[in-house]
DNA sequence: CTTGATGCAAACTCTTTGCAGTACC
DNA sequence: GGTACTGCAAAGAGTTTGCATCAAG
């Protein structure tokens, strides 16, 4: 996985520094999708030299790539980043803790929703969020 | 539909001042979803004295009365406001100029998509942005 | 050696807050 | 008349940019 996306960054003309490497491991290790200050924070445990703008250049040429999306949750904290290697899918959200899991099944039929909504507006692509809670935050609650 | 909300904010106990009248007419008045500069850029064009601090400050006790959603946009102008009468609904926003329109009916069955998710996580609410051309930009863009 | 990447500092945007004066109820 | 609201200015958060230095290819 970091190997491929190495790689992807290679045959694109970008060098791979040891930020840029440590930036994507540190993505692929998070179970929560991070904001990008909690990605910079995480890095400086290891690598305390890391610059907060190093890791937003960096965010947002993976971006660019096509290796990371970038979501935008509704409250605070609203920013956050993952990686997208499995092509289209949504997530579960949970409002306790923040975490994010991903749903590979997609249940928007966007065929049927283009009959539904008639021909003045040509749908192109859809984004779902599922919002509730987690098995933790559900017995936390409790 | 200006009355209600009128009525609702004074049975809240809020004063209706002349600035919040205003904007709530600019936000009914609105076709795309505005964020807050373009709403106050708007209400300026008859009332140029209004502060941006202040209608930042009534969309978001309109947001804690119930009469308004923020809705976070991915990309640049991200964060807009709708009234939000109508209950549950989703939006059809165009990537040629931003209006969004609404979707009464919602293609999200969640009972069916807890059975298929199974029990760790518990849904108990969704958001679905629909992404596509409206008629004036299809037309621009041929 | 060349070009792109980094770190620092500062700029910029969006949003919120403190305060004194104002106006709605 | 009292309390909530306004406008101003300034503070904060999050993100981007200019520049000199540094290192990957």
């Amino acid at each position: 996985m970091l190997k491929d996306i190495i790689e992807k960054l290679r045959s694109k003309g970008c060098k791979i520094t040891p930020q840029r490497r440590i930036i994507i491991q540190s993505l692929i290790k998070f179970t929560k999708f991070p904001t990008a200050s909690e990605l910079c924070n995480d890095i400086r445990q290891t690598n305390p030299e890391i610059s907060l703008d190093t890791v937003y250049r960096n965010l947002n040429l993976l971006i660019d790539m096509g290796v990371v999306n970038q979501i935008n949750l509704p409250g605070k904290d609203a920013n956050v980043f993952e990686l997208s290697l499995e092509g289209h899918h949504h997530h579960l959200v949970c409002l306790g803790c923040g975490a994010a899991d991903c749903l590979d099944y997609c249940p928007v039929d966007e065929k049927e929703l283009q009959k539904a909504t008639g021909l003045k507006f040509e749908i192109i692509g859809h984004s779902l969020e599922l919002y509730g809670y987690c098995e933790k935050c559900k017995a936390l609650s409790k």
